[in-house]
RNA sequence: GUCCCAGUAGCUCAGCGGAAAGAGCGGCUGCCUUCUAAGCAGCGGGUCGCGGGUUCAAAUCCCGCCUGGGACCCCA
């Protein structure tokens, strides 16, 4: 299905407005600059803009509203957009046409769920990895908000025609895990009575004693009886797959699935972290000193060289990160990877991407978003701890308090690069003035309305679009046939967050629509235009439900 | 000390080269005998951190400074 993007319509028209105006002597050949495509913020300026005459001014010497009128003389009004025209100080304004509009909500309805799917992405193969928490611990606030920013990001590239891969990188190996091995053993231990003590870089929480509980509760004490080296890799290895199935299960609650869920350990099980340390050598990027290898970066420019494998021999996160990499882009043949990363790893980005390219590998195939951080509050107090199990507070403990959608709302809302307060008590107590709500009760309240006609037998399906006419139709129409430009500019600027910003605009062009415009009229001579409001109310939740689906909200049908 | 991010309405945040700065919450005023008032309409509220610069045009780009957060481990 290809649906027409306006933007790229409007592009296409003033390119070759400027061609025409070029071959006839309108416009000096010059070579004219990327058609900017923007939405005004005054309605009197149009649906859409460009301000490309001003650009080209210069090059063009001549007035901007001079070269604005001659490219709109070249560009006459159709069924699309009803007037093209000049104005100061060398704008050209687009107004979309009442009767292409209304032919909108036919095209609208036909689509379906599938309202806003694009093939700009061609089935490129796109990575979102996101997430990637060690499994040492639960999941705390903080990741979530990556969890909801990348699966929302995963929907919109989806929709877009990307073939997209949803992953989890499991950190199985390296020190980090060593100690959650040793300190649930000793947990384990502990909880049959032996005094073995957690270790100096051992994980405190509480949710270790309880693990240790379970693991003695369920297997008994048998692990005690052998070798405590291999009690500890035994135990771990039950206690690293429960500690993933509980991520996993804290992940579903808001809503976050993945389709690969992809094992560190399998890179020097396959060979494919030989392989990527063997091309760094084969390139010259890498030195041997001190005992240990080294990634000799600042020969790209970088701040400093890295090492890779320790004196002790043991390879650093970053020789995993390395081989990763090689594997996404190499061995796997992904044509782009997006890794979204907490803030700690902001220092990280710059080496990731020279290894990248220090593997042969184009560094722009590599975008990495990095999420900052969350501080949680509640009013004006600010919330560190759970006070329940003194800890951090845990995505579950949150998606239990506020809800999945409030979450996913407002983790959503904001963008990436900027610290973030969560209001607890914003996102509960006061969950009816709260935007979610806000957005959903519009879904409710259209669902109620097509449930309403279908009570009464009203058959809609020949209402005649034309009809549609009133400034509040058009408004709401006009906000619908957003969603595709939407959807594209994501794909451009990887940037869900204008995702909950456009329901919010979809919702209030909805609700003034429902207060100005009654849809169900029970007075005779109105069964035309009755019709015709219930295709828009339809094509509306279809918009709408789609828009929340990209967001993973619910659409509830009832409120 | 170096690097990254942020600083916009009372609060939380959008906008990130274009035409008179936006939303939600909070405050004030109106609007329910027919489809959900979890709604709508209106009012009030801003030296876009500060100072320079670039540009026809700067909240937006560049430089410097201030404030807050983060990163600078043979941790991940």
């Amino acid at each position: 299905m290809t649906v027409m993007l306006i933007s790229h319509e409007i592009d296409a028209r003033v390119r070759a407005a400027v061609e025409e105006a070029q071959r006839r002597d309108l416009l000096p050949t010059v070579a004219p600059p990327d058609v900017v495509v923007e939405r005004p913020q005054k309605p009197e300026h149009g649906d859409f803009a460009t301000s490309l005459p001003m650009r080209l001014a210069r090059a063009a010497r001549m007035k901007p509203l001079e070269i604005a009128e001659r490219l709109v003389s070249l560009m006459p009004g159709d069924d699309v957009f009803e007037r093209v025209w000049a104005a100061p100080p060398g704008f050209i304004n687009f107004v979309l046409h009442p009767r292409w509009l209304g032919r909108q909500v036919d095209e609208v309805r036909r689509a379906g769920e599938g309202y806003g799917n694009l093939d700009v992405g061609a089935g490129t193969r796109v990575q979102v990895e996101y997430v990637s928490v060690n499994p040492t611990g639960p999941i705390h606030v903080g990741h979530a908000r990556g969890a909801v920013l990348g699966s929302a990001l995963a929907e919109v590239l989806a929709a877009a025609g990307y073939d997209v891969t949803r992953e989890y990188y499991v950190n199985d190996a390296g020190s980090q895990m060593d100690a959650f091995y040793k300190s649930l053993y000793a947990r384990y231990a502990q909880a049959l009575g032996q005094d073995v003590p957690l270790p100096p870089e051992g994980y405190q929480g509480q949710y270790m004693v309880e693990l240790g509980q379970e693991l003695a509760r369920e297997l008994g004490d048998r692990f005690l009886a052998m070798p405590q080296e291999q009690a500890v890799r035994e135990t771990g290895e039950i206690g690293l797959g429960r500690m993933l199935e509980c991520i996993q299960q804290d992940l579903e609650m808001i809503g976050v699935r993945f389709d690969v869920w992809f094992r560190e350990r399998s890179l020097y099980q396959s060979g494919q972290y030989n392989k990527a340390m063997g091309l760094l050598r084969q390139g010259g990027h890498t030195a041997e000193r001190e005992g240990a290898l080294w990634f000799t970066s600042t020969a790209l420019g970088e701040d400093k060289d890295n090492v890779l494998v320790r004196s002790s021999g043991l390879p650093t996160y970053f020789a995993s990160d390395v081989a990763y990499h090689y594997n996404k882009f190499v061995e796997r043949g992904l044509q782009r990877v997006i890794n979204l990363w907490g803030a700690d790893h902001q220092g990280h980005v710059p080496r990731m991407k020279a290894v990248v390219g220090a593997l042969g590998i184009d560094p722009s195939r590599l975008h990495i978003i990095i999420v900052q951080m969350v501080s949680l509050r509640r009013g004006d107090e600010v919330v560190k701890v759970s006070k329940r199990t003194g800890e951090l507070i845990t995505l579950r403990e949150l998606v239990e308090e506020v809800g999945p959608d409030a979450c996913r709302f407002f983790f959503l809302a904001r963008s990436p690069e900027s610290q973030m307060d969560f209001d607890m008590e914003l996102a509960t107590k006061q969950s009816a003035d709260n935007p979610v709500y806000y957005v959903q009760y519009a879904h409710a309240r259209i669902a109620g309305i097509l449930r309403l006609a279908r009570e009464r037998g009203i058959d809609w399906s020949d209402g005649d679009v034309s009809l549609l006419a009133h400034e509040a139709e058009l408004a709401l129409v006009r906000k619908m046939v957003l969603l595709p430009e939407l959807v594209e500019s994501i794909t451009r600027t990887l940037e869900p967050h204008s995702l909950p910003h456009y329901a919010l605009e979809l919702a209030t062009a909805f609700h003034w629509f429902y207060q100005q415009c009654r849809v169900v009229s029970s007075v005779p001579e109105d069964a035309a235009i009755t019709k015709a409001r219930l295709k828009l109310t339809e094509g509306a939740r279809v918009v709408l439900a789609r828009t929340l689906h990209l967001m993973g909200v619910n659409a509830p049908d009832r409120m």
